[in-house]
RNA sequence: GCCGGCAUAGCUCAGCUGGUAGAGCAGCUGAUUCGUAAUCAGCAGGUCGCCGGUUCAAGUCCGGCUGCCGGCUCCA
């Protein structure tokens, strides 16, 4: 007998042997034990079959319990597989796990999957579900696995468990709905009728392994929830996120276009884009020589030499443009700032009073990234990064990576970002610098992180080839993260360029580097701005923040002089004096996602006011010029301080 | 780069099984002078992404290229 702990801390005794599910179902209405999917064991999550061989503590997981998510789109995932194989008995299946937002499995077929195969698959899930047939696990010997896999046609099952055996395995898991078996450890549902609420989205080519020198496999994206409404409510989102795509409102709004005759990855920023582009790069700027950076310009080209001793030909060369001939010698479009900079430090000898040095530049750059990679302003091949060094003695580190880190959060804070994902990424396979290095800046890293309290995850061996880096990954309204921060420890470049300063001692010490971003680009930040707001820029970064608009043309006098105003009060405004109707041009306006309407009426013009109207639909007493300016002015700043009070909130009349 | 899909007027899209292109919006002209999400009428606008092939005939079928979309891989 085995002393097996309850949830209520209640203990009993049970057989040696006895499956959770049969203890957990004790005492369960019969309603209940249908809703019961799951068993946590000592805190892991258990098949209900689970045999109990050890006193442990137990506790149920219902179905639309949080945590068993997860397994529900795993066994989501198993289910595509049979019915895939039951459709189409000669397709081979590859992996299949669960994902943050679903699921996937992956399959070899010599047809691609179509749409309508989709929804033929589909339709076959949901007969299986409908039959809701038992998931059973299997403990086998390997080898027996094996050979059951290769006389079922399964190579990929048959690498990976050859893989297994040579980790040492010597049992491994399957489970078995009806005819279809899948190497899997589990813990899945116990019947395919609990996965009632999935939906396949799309099909694409995934690599075996990730690997690109492997086969490419097709790759059904499905998601399953627990319910239909919480299902209904993830498809929303996602339409929702559609609604929201950069490139849809880049277009809309005239923000910014890509050109087939310019070239792909090539950003054309149009009037509307680059204005909201300029405010970003006043505040970026001002606020940059309010922290003591100092501003750098410099040269797009530069001799193929350069690129050689920064180490950028040995390392980046797949990401550079070719090189080209000038006067024979030969030059490269840069793909970073950082040598540029370097060669401005070393223009003249350094002192250690000098330092903490803090150089920034608006820097473009131009990378040849893989015409698949494009992705309208996240992925660019000419972008400018709000780039900065900082040169700093080995004491100052700490200091000057919590200064950027605090820096950063402002900035994103100031951009309407809370939440986001940091990431301490540590020394990847191929790099220069030695160990001891490494570890020196990784550990600059750490305790700034710690010292400013942030959560952090690691992410191993993603650092750049000359250093570790702290990744911030902004999250959007729709909670998609996008890479934007990143702050990298440099300790080669000082090397490779015989960086020095001449410290207290009257010796020569090589300074650290460090690298950052804090929007990344002004291309993707500006992306994510456009998906975050959805085009409804708040008020201080809106392109238009005012439209003057008349009702008939006896206001056009008025509308001019309010106008000029505005404009003479420094506000980003213009009008629309067409001899259409108010209805008309509210519309458009309101398409336009501009802030502030100003109707302007035969009353008006007797009272010199203006009506403002919000683009959220609240409409205003009627004020005067000077009032309307200073409200947009005080809305405005209360919005970039991350003020709760936003013009579309306001209760003024 | 790889797998799959797509490419028709400035924009969004129709165009069945091949018989030399259509709508709405935008634009232009005119009428209308109107109070908070679309006034009416008329006009104009396209070598159907590019190159080649099949055919009496190609927007439609086939091949190549370019670009875009969904992923893989990679990254700011």
């Amino acid at each position: 007998m085995i002393k097996v702990t309850l949830d209520d801390g209640q203990a009993i005794e049970v057989e040696k042997g006895t499956s959770v599910g049969q203890v957990l179902s004790e005492g369960l209405s019969k309603k209940q034990r249908k809703r019961l999917i799951l068993a946590k064991v000592n805190g892991d999550l258990k098949d209900l079959g689970y045999k109990l061989e050890a006193d442990s503590s137990v506790s149920p997981v219902f179905l639309g319990d949080e945590e068993a998510l997860e397994v529900l789109r795993h066994s989501a995932a198993h289910l595509m597989a049979q019915a895939v194989k039951a459709l189409y008995p000669d397709v081979q299946v590859a992996i299949g796990p669960a994902i943050e937002q679903g699921f996937y499995y992956d399959f070899n077929t010599p047809e691609p999957f179509s749409p309508e195969d989709l929804s033929k698959i589909e339709k076959k899930m949901k007969e299986l579900s409908k039959k809701a047939i038992p998931i059973e696990r299997m403990e086998m010997d390997i080898d027996e696995a094996i050979s059951l896999f290769k006389q079922k046609d399964e190579p990929y099952k048959v690498e990976l468990l050859e893989e297994l055996k040579d980790q040492g395995e010597e049992k491994v898991s399957l489970y078995r709905q009806g005819d279809f078996v899948d190497l899997c450890r589990g813990p899945h549902l116990p019947d395919t009728g609990k996965i009632s609420a999935f939906k396949l989205l799309n099909v694409a080519g995934a690599f075996w392994k990730g690997d690109e020198n492997r086969e490419m496999l097709q790759r059904i994206y499905g998601t399953a929830f627990f319910d239909k409404k919480k299902l209904r409510e993830h498809l929303d989102r996602l339409e929702e996120a559609r609604r929201r795509d950069h490139r849809k409102i880049g277009k809309e709004l005239e923000l910014f276009s890509i050109e087939e005759s310019i070239g792909p990855g090539l950003i054309l920023w149009h009037p509307k884009g680059a204005l909201v582009r300029k405010i970003m790069e006043d505040f970026w700027r001002d606020e940059h020589l309010k922290r003591g950076y100092s501003l750098l310009f410099t040269p797009h080209i530069a001799k193929r030499e350069l690129w050689k001793r920064s180490g950028h030909l040995d390392f980046y060369s797949e990401n550079m443009y070719a090189p080209m001939q000038i006067d024979d010698v030969e030059y490269q479009i840069k793909p970073m700032n950082c040598p540029f900079h370097i060669a401005i430090y070393n223009s003249r000898k350094r002192s250690y009073r000098e330092l903490p040095l803090r150089w920034c530049e608006l820097g473009t750059v131009y990378r040849y990234e893989r015409t698949g990679t494009l992705h309208g302003l996240m992925r660019v091949r000419g972008f400018t990064q709000d780039d900065a060094h900082v040169f700093c003695m080995p004491e100052q580190l700490d200091s000057e990576i919590i200064e950027i880190l605090d820096m950063t959060l402002y900035m994103l804070q100031v951009f309407g970002f809370q939440k986001y994902d940091i990431y301490l990424s540590t020394r990847p396979e191929k790099y220069v610098g030695s160990d001891e290095h490494w570890e020196l800046a990784t550990n600059a890293l750490r305790r700034a992180l710690e010292s400013k309290g942030l959560h952090y995850e690691i992410d191993p061996g993603e650092g750049v080839f000359y250093g570790p880096k702290i990744d911030i990954k902004i999250k959007d309204c729709l909670d998609r993260s996008w890479q934007c921060s990143t702050i990298q420890v440099d300790f080669n470049l000082p090397e490779r360029f015989d960086m020095t300063y001449t410290g207290e001692d009257g010796q020569k010490h090589a300074p650290i580097m460090v690298h950052r971003a804090l929007l990344g680009s002004l291309e993707r930040f500006f992306g994510v701005l456009i998906e975050h707001y959805a085009g409804a820029f708040p008020i201080w970064l809106s392109p238009v923040q005012a439209r003057v608009m008349t009702i008939t043309d006896r206001q056009n006098q008025w509308a001019r002089e309010v106008f000029e105003t505005l404009r003479a009060n420094g506000i980003r405004a213009d009008m629309d004096l067409r001899n259409e109707k108010l209805g008309k041009k509210v519309r458009e306006a309101q398409l336009e996602k501009i802030p502030f309407m100003l109707v302007l009426g035969d009353q008006e013009v007797a009272d010199r006011t203006v009506s403002p109207r919000t683009r959220r639909g609240e409409t205003m007493e009627a004020m005067s010029v000077e009032q309307f300016v200073e409200l947009l002015k005080r809305q405005a700043q209360e919005e970039k301080m991350g003020g709760v009070t936003s013009p579309e909130n306001s209760k003024q009349g």
